[in-house]
Formats: C-alpha cells, structure tokens, sequence
DNA sequence: ACATTAAATTCGA
DNA sequence: TCGAATTTAATGT
C-alpha cells in the first residue's frame, strides 16, 4: 500500500479529496512498472483498474481489420485512461499499449466505484476531465477536414500539453516520429516533413526518438487562418481556445 | 519502399 | 569492464 505523502505526490489531484477518501482509496491504489511495448489492458477485456500516467506515454489504439493501426489518443504524465469501461462495466474498446517504459497508478475498479458513489470532489474532478476530452474530439471532428498534415500533427502534438488532463507536462515528449504521425493520424513520412517544418518555424526541436517542443501557443495556432475566410465557409480562426487564461503556457 | 544513421546489445578478451 | 562487431530502432528521402 501506498504511504500517504507517496500517494499525494503521484496522483495530482489526491489535494481535492477529503482525509477521508484519502483513507479510502489508499489500500485500492498501486503503482507499477510497464517496459516499453506491453499491453496494459487489451482491447475486449475490462479494465480492472483506472490508471494515470506518471511517467512514459501510453497510446489508446485499435487494430483495423485490414492491419492498420489506429491512434485515439496518446496519453503522458498526467493523463488517466479506463474510466469508461470501469463505469459501464463493459469490455474496452481500445487496447492500452506503452510507447515507453512507462509507470503507472493503479485504482482499483471497486475503489474508483466507491469514490464514484461518495466523493463530490472525485466526481468533479471527472466531469474536467471528461470535459476537456470531449472538447478535445470535438476539435479533432473539425479539424480533420480543414487542417493539412503538418497542422494536424502541430495539433496533435499540442493536444499533450492541454492543462487539465496533463498539469505536469514535460517539454520533451519521448515519441518517436512514426508515434506523433500515428497520433495526428498521418503517415510517418508526413509526420517526418511536418516535424522538419514545424523545426523549421521554431516550435519544437526535433531528436533522435524524442521531439521538444518549445512553443506550445504556437503548435495550437499553427495552420490557423490569419486572413478573412472566403464567403461561405467557416474560419479555423473563429475556434478559440478556452482554456483558463492563467493556464496557458 | 529503400537507404542511412543512431542507439542498444552481444561478445571476446 | 572495455570496445569492436552485430542487431534493432528510428529517421530521411
């Protein structure tokens, strides 16, 4: 079981709930060790925990039946993935695989359903997050149409750095190319071109297996319309970030 | 798809 | 334990 101060220190909103649910989900909560490339939780199967990222990066994927793989999202430290499958009771829809070496925290099913069922403060906490996902879709719907591939990577990558599902996030992401294309829904070789260019206008710096990023505003606004759109079609430029002023980076 | 480069691993001393 | 040789991973075009 986890100490106290250990819990507190891992799990980022632990400060939100009461002594009391601390004491709650204090036997219910682990941490683990993921290396690179096993699977968390694969697709078919329930979840049995609710895990948050503290370090490495997990992806949420499913496997066409033609053989391609599909990116719904990528998730670092910060981020926390299952609820869906804990709540409904039912299978995963997605495979959870780590990209990395990877450390996460365990809640249990039973222990996240009890602080499901009493905690306001968990459940709010819930609601932001699933907020900000939806938004975070929502804009992935949008965009899929009027953004081209260096912008939809620019995206992608600056949707890791969102405040309220990752408040910890490090400027160096440990993705590699072909990841960041998967993420943004590319190839590898568009991902690769769009990485040079986005280097190029001085947002991030490219390395060998790892990208950082340096100007996250700029990786939001990058490809957005700075001219009056053409009649008859809506502007990239009217979407508008919402999120709190006083957390932006 | 193929060629190149970086990193990780193996192996012999 | 050192480093050369080999394999694997990531990148560039």
């Amino acid at each position: 079981m986890l100490s106290a101060p250990r819990l507190l220190s891992m799990v980022p909103w632990a400060h939100l709930l009461t002594p009391a649910d601390l004491e709650l989900i204090r036997p219910g909560t682990s941490e683990r060790f993921y290396p690179q490339g096993a699977t968390v939780c694969p697709e078919g199967q329930l979840f049995d925990a609710w895990f948050g990222v503290i370090s490495g990066m997990v992806k949420l994927r499913t496997v066409s039946p033609e053989g391609k793989e599909v990116v719904v999202a990528g998730m670092h430290a910060g981020g926390w993935f299952g609820e869906r499958s804990i709540i409904r009771n039912k299978a995963s829809s997605y495979d959870a695989v780590v990209t990395r070496d990877s450390v996460l925290v365990l809640i249990d099913r039973s222990t996240f359903m009890a602080l499901f069922e009493s905690s306001g403060a968990f459940n709010r906490l819930l609601v932001h997050h699933l907020n900000e996902r939806l938004f975070h879709f929502a804009q992935v719907l949008e965009q899929g149409r009027n953004l081209d591939g260096t912008a939809r990577v620019a995206r992608g990558l600056a949707a890791l750095f969102n405040p309220v599902l990752y408040p910890h996030a490090n400027r160096q992401l440990d993705i590699t190319q072909e990841e960041a294309g998967l993420l943004a829904g590319v190839s590898r070789p568009v991902a690769n071109q769009a990485l040079k260019a986005l280097q190029r206008v001085g947002c991030l710096r490219v390395e060998y297996g790892r990208i950082t990023v340096t100007d996250v505003q700029g990786l939001k606004r990058y490809g957005m319309a700075v001219t009056a759109p053409e009649p008859g079609r809506v502007a990239v430029c009217q979407v508008r970030c919402t999120w709190p002023r006083e957390h932006q980076p």
